[in-house]
DNA sequence: AATCTATTTAGTTATTTAGCTAAATATCTT
DNA sequence: AAGATATTTAGCTAAATAACTAAATAGATT
């Protein structure tokens, strides 16, 4: 039961619906591309993301400076179901579709021109 | 999406759950039932009742004294799609098999018997 | 080597929440 | 009407958590 709470608590905050939301619509986002879509730092990005990898829900790869995450293809029973039933629910949410405009405005610029900072912050809204 | 967050928030407490399991195996429970099996105070079982109702996952009858809980069958789409998941993986859950127990003892007891306090607290163990 | 950049970890603060007790409400019994 | 019982609401405390800033770590660039 232990892990259905966790599975359950990771689900139960919006900021990490929004970066599940994104993940079911790209391959991949690293974290800064995350960042820039939801605003907060990039710590509390991490935080997000640790919980949601260890919820089993995304996974991630390490490349050079950047860290890639995408949806995890989990064997947890729940976490698949909940997965499967989630992600079209959340592709129709009214409320996601300013982010899911801003994911493309993100993902159009190559990740390694949207993280090198020096190009100035704010880049893409 | 905030109906969603609700409902995982709903989810993700280990009382919470337990409470969901024992309304799955039986057709209705009261109040005071459920405050028998999970041994924290009425006040708070009732604070976790109202948020599963909220959350659309349980509803109620009154009946006199007493409140009647059951499992909602439930027409937001998430919420039933994880019941249909949830039940069967709580059903098997091997930290909820004391719960179970003590449930078939306290539904043994008619919920009037049971609810007359004068009868002795601490009646079923 | 020194300096950037991306991410994570540590530490702080404000908010939320699970539990409690006490009081309020509703219903039943005498 | 008076008292008992079941539930809910209000108010409190301790613990959990989401956000921030600052510092630490890891990798790339100059």
């Amino acid at each position: 039961m232990k892990n259905l709470v966790t599975l359950f608590k990771a689900l139960s905050d919006g900021n990490r619906l929004r970066i599940l939301a994104a993940l079911s619509l790209s391959e991949e986002l690293c974290a800064c591309q995350i960042t820039e879509l939801i605003k907060v730092t990039g710590a509390t990005i991490s935080r997000h993301l640790s919980l949601l990898q260890r919820a089993d829900l995304v996974e991630s790869r390490k490349d050079g400076r950047w860290v890639y995450y995408r949806i995890k293809a989990t064997n947890a029973e729940m976490a698949s179901i909940i997965q499967s039933a989630l992600f079209p629910i959340l592709k129709e949410d009214n409320s996601l579709k300013e982010d899911r405009e801003r994911l493309n405005r993100i993902t159009e610029i190559e990740a390694e021109l949207l993280c090198q900072r020096q190009r100035g912050k704010e880049c893409c809204h």
